[in-house]
DNA sequence: GGAGCGCATGTTACCGCTAACAAACGAGGC
DNA sequence: GCCTCGTTTGTTAGCGGTAACATGCGCTCC
């Protein structure tokens, strides 16, 4: 920077300046330091200015998984939303794991971001700290917070109701008459089981609900799982004429696995899946599930946490937010 | 630190010392300063340490994008390879496009990377410019350089050959007994053509190759994309008996509208994918595609870099390597 | 015609840590 | 008993920018 200085014949602080705010410079002044700046293939050290101005123009996004297409929605959402303000994401994974997540967190506040986003409210009591001492804006994703809840903390969430989208599916089931519906989920985390207390609950509204046909496994979902637990479930329920799988890609794998069985959907059995994946509405028949606001999610919780940073009082961390991006439940042909 | 060295009663030097490399320190001022550090809840600031010692700790990690399941395992290969290692990636989405590429590449060097991940040998001439000046090791991963190629500039590829893999699936279904093979291909970046080469003189070393039957377009791939391109190959021909999709979602949609169409694979019609992703073996019936390294690339390419990273000479970027991790044709019954 | 003001630019003092060198100290060798 | 050497700790001087304040200058205004 002081070479550039030197070669527009001006001091280091103007070219700090004239390259950040164009406009708090003379015309003259500006169009020299471009010059010498280019010519001289100047690269402002994003590290140095961080130092000096306490603005990293990172933030830490942490998600559970990169091989779950729902959070790398999310990030594309948070990404390409971030990016045009010239701030970097810093991703890191935390394995579904709350102990996991306290520790990748506290890794990334090292980098002292300028932001934190988070997925769902399950943190831990260390996690909890460390964000109530923070000065920065920090935002929930994929979850609401009840009403009242965390009031010792405010939080901003933005994301849907897990619980009524799991209600909206059972609901749906019932009403096309099925008598004996199943549930199948993996990866049992606690938007999942949101989901599954959703559905649960439009079952016993409809007098239909049975324990025992549930099936519940921690293992993470996947279309071979998905085929796995179909038959499963046929073997030990023969008599189960629907199910709501926790994710599309188990449905997807129950989908295949009923066509190799000969077993003809939604006819003796429908099915329903979570999330509306890529391909869902290509499958034979076309999957009935629910379209998620991931990628929206990413995006207005990135626009929140800019407006946060823009404003760097923290009055913006009084008033939790909740943004409720809803969710839509497409009935396709396999209900 | 300068509190924690108070408390622990030594210089501030001897914290970071304590801290960062505890062997070069006493036992007993090891034990008061970390005793001292916990207890203030002290977080060395990154920011500052990257300033001071000219290392950031961080890679930036080039792809083409997130929605591609391809680029998401290799991303998380070289996440689970650097997070141990104590390094934080920065990614960065070029949305395919070598210009964009440069751009981001750009605004990823402001932050001072200790080392750099780019997808593909296919970069602008000012990318080659900015990498040739960088005193950082760089690896260009899911491609091989051709031997002699870019002597002007030592690069690294960790990859497979594109046109191999294309090749061997040409083979398989021409060895099938196959006459009219098509192709059908989406997204086409160099990695595609590469591919569609192979394929191409595959089918003229068996004789049988027809231009006709090849459809390229350059949407981005997807099962409602292949499956629109298998009806538009049917409708315009028919006698077609054979078809490689470059990428498995296109063959997914494909399989899908043939079942929807009723026509029998592969009795009827063949049909091969590329990179075996989640679920191929899982289609009705499964489908023959080709595994590729994806997540191994990202491991192998991670593990390079940290050693480049680890001897500050720069004489790792003189030697050029070239790790070929190969690939596997999975033969299913779809052919 | 001089006070007062606004704008453009310069000066100073850090931001929080670490490389490099200096100093202090005890141990071992002759 | 003195010198050398290795080990541990301290001191100094930045790393490359930017916040905050200071300065200089041309104008307007009465």
């Amino acid at each position: 920077m002081a070479d550039v200085a030197a070669a527009a014949g001006v001091s280091a602080m103007t070219v700090s300046r004239a390259l950040r705010r164009p406009d708090t410079v003379s015309e003259e002044v500006r169009a020299r330091v471009e010059e010498a700046s280019r010519r001289l293939g100047f690269v402002p050290s994003r590290v140095a200015s961080a130092l000096a101005s306490a603005r990293t123009m990172t933030v830490a996004v942490l998600i559970p998984s990169l091989t779950n297409a729902v959070f790398i929605d999310l990030l594309a959402g948070v990404q390409e939303t971030l990016s045009p303000q010239g701030y970097q994401p810093l991703v890191g994974i935390t394995g579904y794991g709350p102990e996991a997540e306290e520790r990748v967190l506290r890794t990334q506040l090292a980098h002292d971001p300028d932001g934190v986003i988070l997925t769902g409210l399950d943190h831990t009591p260390g996690t909890w700290d460390l964000l109530r001492g923070l000065t920065i804006p920090v935002i929930h994703t994929m979850d609401l917070a009840a009403e009242g809840e965390h009031s010792d903390c405010p939080v901003q969430t933005v994301g849907f109701s897990q619980y009524d989208a799991g209600y909206a599916v059972g609901a749906h089931l019932a009403a096309r008459g099925r008598r004996r519906i199943g549930l199948i989920a993996g990866q049992l985390d606690p938007r999942t089981r949101q989901r599954c207390d959703g559905w649960r609950q439009a079952l016993r509204d409809a007098g239909r609900h049975d324990a025992a046909l549930e099936l519940m496994v921690p293992d993470a979902t996947s279309v071979a799982l998905g085929a796995e637990l179909l038959e499963r479930t046929l073997a030990t329920h023969p008599d189960t004429d629907a199910l709501f799988l926790c994710n599309d890609d188990l449905a997807q794998g129950a989908l295949f696995q009923c066509a190799r069985l000969g077993i003809p959907v939604p006819e003796r059995l429908a099915v329903a899946g979570f999330n509306d994946l890529a391909g869902a509405a290509w499958t034979v028949p076309p999957l009935t599930t629910v379209a998620t606001p991931r990628r929206a999610i990413g995006v207005e919780a990135a626009r929140l946490l800019i407006a946060g940073m823009a404003d760097r009082t923290p009055k913006s961390r009084e008033n939790p937010r909740r943004v409720d991006l809803g969710f839509r439940l497409m009935v396709r042909e396999t209900t």
